[in-house]
DNA sequence: TTGACGTATCGGAACCTTCCGATATAGTTA
DNA sequence: TAACTATATCGGAAGGTTCCGATACGTCAA
């Protein structure tokens, strides 16, 4: 205990444990490549099952199954076009992290090197 | 293939698929409550693991563990003072990134309902 | 030196995620 | 109706994460 009483006093500035935790989760759902890759397009404009799954490189069943972990977890909205399923975002802060990753990992180009500023 | 010419203009916009697995992984290094809080105090000062684990209510090992953790992938600096050891933010972009958990999350109250905006 | 304290590491149990093939459903065309 | 396409769901294997107790390390004070 170096100095209780100035932690307690920041303390009071903190997200609740509770709040994080439901940010945790919704930062667990955002972490994974071919999620953000179909978020980064969604943002741009509205695709079908098949097409997010062919930019991303996967079978359109895998696709499938992000895109309802997605919609579960509030981010994604769903509309049916005869066999097509449109997905569109519902989460509008999606943009602004978008934005902070994109800021951090480019647009096009990898490996910058992880542990830099 | 509903509509490919389109899908493939587009994609020449899109992160590669490398670069968002890093920042999928940088993700998942954040996408936990206690590191959520941890992140969050060092934003606003510097503090010692016993002080960061009070805070997080967890033992100080498990502290420990989330530090290391986040300090090999690069977000944090560590300095040692006598038996203590001080951790401070490495990486700028978090701020922005706290920033956007914040603004959806709140400042300190709880539950709001993941689905809606 | 000894003892206390703050921090770090190890090993393992429990749980969660990702991925895949197989299969199911629903809409469209003939 | 049957055949085809697009999407969704299921079950299980493989690997990863979280948490915990036990223990080790490094520093300080007596």
């Amino acid at each position: 205990m170096v100095d209780t009483k100035r932690t307690n006093l920041r303390l009071s500035k903190l997200t609740s444990l509770e709040s994080l935790g439901q940010a945790a989760e919704c930062l667990r759902t955002l972490a994974h490549p071919h999620r953000l890759r179909i978020i980064q397009m969604l943002l741009a404009g509205r695709y079908t099952v098949g097409e997010l799954a062919e930019a991303c490189e996967i079978p359109s069943h895998m696709a499938s199954e992000h895109l309802r972990l997605m919609q579960r977890c509030g981010f994604l909205n769903v509309s049916k076009d005869g066999r097509c399923v449109y997905y569109t975002i519902a989460e509008p802060h999606l943009a602004s992290i978008m934005a902070c990753i994109e800021a951090r990992f480019g647009g096009s180009k990898a490996a910058r090197g992880t542990a830099s500023a």
